[in-house]
DNA sequence: GATGTTATTTTTGTATACAATAATGGTTCG
DNA sequence: CGAACCATTATTGTATACAAAAATAACATC
């Protein structure tokens, strides 16, 4: 297994930046997204502070908000590990985010300022650029960072602060269950028509493109043979047919 | 200054209860939701630790707890302190829970089980009776008992836990903003309107129900005043004027 | 060879010690 | 009398030590 991030993360701390419970949340969760630490990967307390320079004092303030966030799951006397959301769970984060995101849309049709609306088209652009160049990493970055704005912006701070929590979480789902044979998950119409949206302060119509966007989304993933892959009759089956 | 919940607390110490942050959290919740901490009370670690008999560890992993359930505020290198909603947040969080509370309810429409439904049928019963006797700390237990009811039942979990953290945060502001005059926030009809409505199965009408029944709700808060009353200059004005 | 048991190691839970920071109070100077 | 400054205290941030629990490995037994 490859230990990149933590080479990352070690030469940042030679660097001088000063690590902080901060730092290393969000390290991991990028790290999760990535999926260079694959779901159930155990995370030890002195492991991480050993790779960060820091005790297990803060570590452990670390990992009690990644859990917090949904990241990372922790249960007593037991290690740390990336969570691995079902597909069930996938399902009902994607409703969830459906109703969220489109009430927090709703709410903001007509009501952005000129210099958010700029911001936002930018982003637009951004994130079609990349994808026309094929690079889905920032593509998936430029993504983010409109439905974060959205969330951010949000009139309604606690549903923002809701959505925020869901977008990530989503995030880590369609990382997970993204089709194989998919490159991208990037829905080109989508984006361009909410922005219309909200600009025109049609909120309803806000709230419609939000929710199919979502739909849309969820489709692309593979949600079908999770369950039956790690289904261990599956195994079973296997293990005597095949494997000559 | 009464200390009446230290003295509970050290009485359950004594009875042998093993004491863990669990217990902690919920002891200072409960004690939140009675106003027995009132907004902006500080909660030093090491007093906590002393009254519970435990060491700040604990005492430290329980605050962080109640920082992430919105009870108490932890700013850095600052002592943690119970948490005073603004009235915007209060507007905003009954915002929030009338979207998702009544999307579970219409999610659960038709689906509850015979038990489940006479439980509520129950609650619902047993608030009435608390209500008529005016033993208002029975019927608001028994009315979260229902809405945790409903949260905990979600068909979706997802929006069920966003449900539970919103029914605790609603129950702290309405004890805060709660009218002076007012005895008891019972709206008669509206559990057993929503139990029928959950019976026969009409989700919309369950989701209407529920959405009416909070904004009835809050509109029984006196929410217009307080920015007012504590602004430094209706206070200066006075001391100018009246004082005789 | 499989299985159940015990020893060892790993890992977390808790308490405590020290350092760093914020709050407090007193003192001096204008 | 008031304001700025400094010393003191209170409180949190971090690291570490020891205890408890879980995971792992070794081993004996059948």
């Amino acid at each position: 297994m490859s230990h990149s991030w933590q080479e990352d993360v070690q030469a940042a701390v030679r660097a001088g930046g000063r690590i902080s419970d901060r730092f290393i949340v969000d390290k991991v969760r990028t790290a999760v997204l990535n999926q260079r630490l694959p779901p159930g990967t155990r995370l030890p307390e002195v492991a991480l502070g050993e790779i960060f320079g820091v005790s297990r004092s803060v570590v452990r303030k670390a990992l009690t908000r990644l859990a917090a966030d949904h990241v990372v799951s922790q249960q007593p006397n037991q290690v740390a590990r990336v969570r691995a959301p079902s597909i069930e769970e996938t399902r009902e984060t994607f409703a969830a985010r459906r109703l969220v995101e489109g009430e927090v849309a709703a709410l903001l049709a007509g009501r952005l300022d000129a210099e958010l609306l700029a911001t936002i088209d930018m982003l637009v652009e951004k994130e079609a650029g990349a994808h026309a160049r094929g690079d889905e990493a920032a593509r998936i970055e430029h993504s983010l960072a409109i439905h974060h704005l959205l969330a951010e912006h949000s009139p309604n701070r606690v549903l923002g602060a809701m959505l925020t929590d869901l977008v990530l979480r989503t995030s880590i789902v369609i990382a997970l269950y993204k089709r194989a044979g998919l490159a991208s998950c990037y829905l080109a119409e989508d984006h361009p028509a909410l922005l219309n949206h909200l600009r025109a302060g049609d909120g309803e119509a806000a709230r419609r493109c939000i929710h199919d966007h979502l739909q849309a989304l969820e489709g692309l993933l593979d949600l079908s043979t999770r369950e039956t892959r790690i289904d261990l009759m599956a195994i079973l089956g296997q293990r005597e047919s095949a494997t000559p």
